[in-house]
DNA sequence: ACTTGACCTGACACCAACTCACAGGTTGTA
DNA sequence: TACAACCTGTGAGTTGGTGTCAGGTCAAGT
């Protein structure tokens, strides 16, 4: 199958597909008579493995690893667990900072309720932002 | 002052100086004398009021149309409120997203304590991550 | 006076994971 | 045969930096 076929057929952007191939991570034949790319079965499954990964959250260099890993037969799982408990921690500390930078925002929309716009002179551009970080650095 | 004295009177990194000069948010003036950049108190200013605005999640481009706007003695805060409404928003779906995805790692981990490492054949290449990815499409 | 080391400059490459634009070749249908 | 719709490789743009390079400048120590 062609490139959209396969873009199709896996529920991926076409440009997503080309973008893998153009990097390595799908290794399309060719079809002699035109140039075009040939993807096969395990192609599809390939890039069905990459997507459910990166849903997972892995990165592409990751997949890219395990799927080495793979095709010289030694088992990835060890990898795959680590991975997965690195970004569990990681995701985590995103969440919360996240979590920091929602309340920031949530408390400056509060406070900026009662405050009038302010044009800009020479000392201020904005006094509301600049009302925020003043209390950040008391 | 120099770039690298400005950097550490703002407590912002010398690469994050210049890239902001590179991209035309400071515009210090030259020592002619030897092409050295020279930035004035109201950069450093001007460098606090973009680490806030940047603290707030606001992105380069809308603190660049926000300095604008004020450069124009027009008032930026109903800009900046606008985007902050926004930002919010956008926000709490990013932080659903990631816990959704902190669960489904979570799930992962919890699902995989009770499986043995496969090794990869023709049809799988890593059992762990292609049982979710069942579970998914289910 | 000279050397060393720390600083400065612009231009460029790199990161992730795409997304898109370009120019040209191929295929299928009317 | 005309034309739309597809294919190709390549290069650039995105975000917010980080870093490297070669070469110029400056202040301090010997």
């Amino acid at each position: 199958m062609t490139a959209a076929v396969l873009a199709k057929h896996a529920d991926v952007p076409l440009f997503t597909v080309r973008y893998y191939t153009r990097i390595g991570l799908l290794r399309p034949s060719r079809d002699l008579r035109n140039g075009y790319k040939i993807y096969k079965q395990s192609d599809k499954e390939r890039l069905q493995f990459i997507s459910a990964a990166k849903d997972l959250g892995f990165t592409l260099a990751e997949i890219e690893d395990i799927l080495d890993h793979a095709a010289h037969n030694k088992t990835p799982c060890p990898m795959v667990r680590e991975i997965v408990e690195k970004r569990i921690e990681e995701n985590k500390a995103k969440i919360s900072e996240l979590k920091r930078l929602q309340k920031r925002l949530e408390n400056a929309a509060t406070a900026w309720k009662t405050m009038k716009n302010s044009t800009p002179d020479g000392n201020s551009v904005c006094r509301l932002i600049e009302s925020i970080s003043q209390n950040r650095e008391r």
